[in-house]
DNA sequence: AGATGTGAAAGTTTTCACAGCC
DNA sequence: GGCTGTGAAAACTTTCACATCT
């Protein structure tokens, strides 16, 4: 099996939430041209997305969504659950424990951590603040899968350290800065100042609509 | 000049990330290869990046912190301010409200709507959360230059209908699904269960690390 | 006829490598 | 010696187009 981009890994996260839908909207069988319209993607690259991992449709038909959807669920491992813990209980933090989307999709959110004495105790969405100090403990031998690092930026790198420390193989990273962490371990960052930074380079550089009149001919 | 891809906008945004804090560490000059390091990219990239845009070194020398700073604030377009509207004030969206790090780099939040007739009225973070019926008045005639969709999946697209309609050229969608705008439009969107699947894929299918013994031989 | 799966082609992005300047 | 700026090469990604199957 060639080696898999993260553009196809993404769009098959997109395509697992496409099927998602039209399962429960009652459809059996979709062609690659509608899984494809309905993301903004091309069918031949759905098509080439799914031949990563084997020949999932049948000619003349398209594909089963039931079967395809249990596919692209064991490829992106999400046939069991992970366990999530949140260094960084501030406003980000919070909203993501109080957020309970991400449990429907097999990511149980079991752990939550701050430096901060007065954040420390607090209980959020059923879960106890825990001292950082009391990482080591809880995501020690495999207590935690994923780590989600919403501190401010100075502190980013060091739980990522600590949590790399601990053995956890997953960080999504909300700080904004890219953290350096050992080549087993798989990090994605997403750094919100970065997304509204392209827009305003977008706007300032792409040009604006055109109009029926411009104003002073 | 020629077409500047959207990875070496993200990166722009990085490297001036790095350079104010090169800047604030009191650094003079900065060469391609240190710039790159601190966010794990090639030296070449970051030349390559910056020559779109023109030539801000000198050979033998480096770069000058400071100018190459102002070179891509002017190129981000963040010389600027922009008015920044949030819909959906959930606990994401309050997350963003109570969250001032974007006022810094020119982002000011002047407008909050909701739906929900329990979050209307209500302030946060020193704005009175506003209906959505609202929003035409509050954006249109370039009252907002950016909107932010912080709203359930089902009322994403209908919202970022609205946005374009009254004028909104930029929108950062965190709805879990990818929207459909006009051209003229420019779209990001941040979706964490992708952000969560792709680690997941990561943690199913990447090799554990090599341990010096493996267990049972 | 209608749709998949896939090599080949086209397009895009990154890296190389070196001329030119400090 | 050190470093930028940049064409050319390499690597990667997307699209095309068609043989193959229902």
């Amino acid at each position: 099996m060639t080696r898999i981009s993260e553009s196809t890994v993404r769009r098959l996260s997109h395509y697992y939430r496409v099927l998602e839908e039209v399962e429960a909207e009652g459809g059996r069988l979709i062609s690659s041209h509608r899984l494809a319209e309905r993301e903004g993607v091309t069918s031949a690259q759905v098509r080439k997305d799914l031949s990563c991992f084997g020949s999932f449709g049948r000619r003349g038909l398209g594909y089963n969504v039931a079967h395809l959807r249990q596919e692209i669920r064991a490829i992106l491992g999400l046939d069991r659950r992970w366990r999530v813990g949140i260094v960084g209980i501030g406003n980000l933090g919070t909203a993501l424990m109080l957020y309970r989307g991400f449990e429907q999709q097999g990511f149980d959110v079991v752990a939550a951590f701050d430096r901060d004495p007065a954040r420390v105790g607090r209980t959020l969405g059923g879960l106890v603040v825990r001292d950082i100090a009391e990482l080591p403990l809880v995501a020690g031998d495999g207590g935690l899968d994923l780590g989600v690092i919403a501190t401010p930026l100075k502190a980013a790198q060091e739980v990522a350290d600590a949590l790399v420390a601990c053995g956890v193989r997953g960080i999504l990273n909300l700080a904004p800065r890219k953290l350096f962490v050992p080549e087993h371990v798989a990090l994605r960052t997403v750094d919100m100042t970065v997304e509204f930074e392209t827009l305003s380079f977008a706007l300032t550089n792409l040009a604006p609509p055109a109009r029926r009149r411009r104003p002073r001919g």
